[in-house]
DNA sequence: GTCTATATGCCGATAGAC
DNA sequence: GTCTATCGGCATATAGAC
């Protein structure tokens, strides 16, 4: 209680690794399962913790929830926020998709959930939503924008833009299993992980049509 | 029960009529709130009809999940279906890209199951997804390939293409909280439709570098 | 085919000892 | 902080009358 926040000692990192514990365990269940689909009683056995303690440190399923998307936004956000404008643009988006592109790779989990909560209307981030991403968005869209007045990209939309490089990357992990279905790989193999990247910044920045 | 299936007599089609609108009601709720979300009571009050008789009908969750998301494997695949090798390719694209839109503007629901199916690893839809999608994948591919060897399409991996494709159109429908969160608009609207389309089309077209 | 009543099981959350 | 025991509610599914 005392040195909760700063300088953790070893009881409060026992803590920590606990809570983190029962996050990552929860991550993987409510991404597959979604809040309705997962009960306490998996998340605690697989964080190894009583359920009734995790009710200790999380006291409702809800706020449990909450706290493992709040998590995740930011994860979600990195990529986005590296964008600047002393880039060179094709460059800079090239580099995005690659970011994004690793996102979906080594965080699937993260991505399914984000994609889950939006299916349902966002109803517990629909204020992060409003609020942050927005500003976010609307702050890198003038950078797009600025770009396209210099004659340095091709004119578009920049929401459209960014819908269309949120959409392509995230269906690596989002609809991983229609992927596997159809090509028979994954993004953790390191070949189709380059060839994907390959033909996504190639489509996104050269189209299709033949030149 | 004698003619259940061939000239559908009053009986019958009042039986058909309260089997679609459970399976309307059960959509709605389902790809809301998936299949764990969703009460059965909720499903028949929805539809107008009770519980016990919903049951009488689908004579568990399991199997009224599965009804409704055949059904809407084949809206899912309509647009796929009319692609056609004796078409200008930049024009079936155009034309693909317009019809899977539509799909997200009039069904977005039905986008969204089956995305909500994705996510857990369609577990009710992987032997479609192996099977039947597969199948038509692969001819739909060989389509794209051949345009691309008579040099009528830039060089991509078929595949990629399509995820591209899918990716863009449903997010539309699936991430549609988000879409409007920064947008401040819906598909529905008939001047943002357009301007979707007209985006979506040339991006992937034409690309995003300047020429 | 449709109803009322109910069996049955799961799960979130709490009480209270230690 | 962690445990055992348990409450209370909800939801799927069935039984059986009409």
């Amino acid at each position: 209680m005392k040195n909760d926040e700063k300088k953790p000692g070893r009881r409060s990192r026992a803590v920590a690794a606990k809570r983190a514990a029962i996050l990552e365990a929860a991550l993987t269940f409510f991404s597959q399962y979604g809040i309705h689909g997962t009960s306490l009683d998996k998340v605690a056995e697989r964080a190894d913790v009583s359920k009734t303690n995790l009710l200790y440190y999380y006291p409702s399923k809800e706020v449990l929830y909450i706290a493992v998307l709040k998590e995740i936004l930011d994860v979600w956000l990195a990529p986005l926020r590296a964008l600047r404008h002393d880039q060179d643009p094709l460059t800079a988006i090239r580099k995005y998709i690659r970011l994004k592109l690793e996102v979906s790779r080594d965080h699937p989990q993260a991505s399914r959930l984000f994609c889950l909560e939006m299916l349902q209307g966002a109803p517990l981030l629909k204020g992060e939503l409003a609020g942050d991403l927005k500003a976010l968005v609307d702050e890198k869209a003038a950078i797009i924008e600025q770009w396209i007045v210099e004659g340095r990209l091709a004119g578009v939309q920049p929401q459209h833009l960014f819908f269309l490089l949120w959409a392509t990357t995230q269906h690596y992990a989002d609809f991983a299993s229609q992927v596997e279905a159809i090509t028979g790989q994954t993004l953790s193999d390191p070949e189709f992980f380059e060839q994907t990247l390959e033909n996504v910044q190639r489509m996104i920045i050269e189209g299709i049509r033949v030149r």
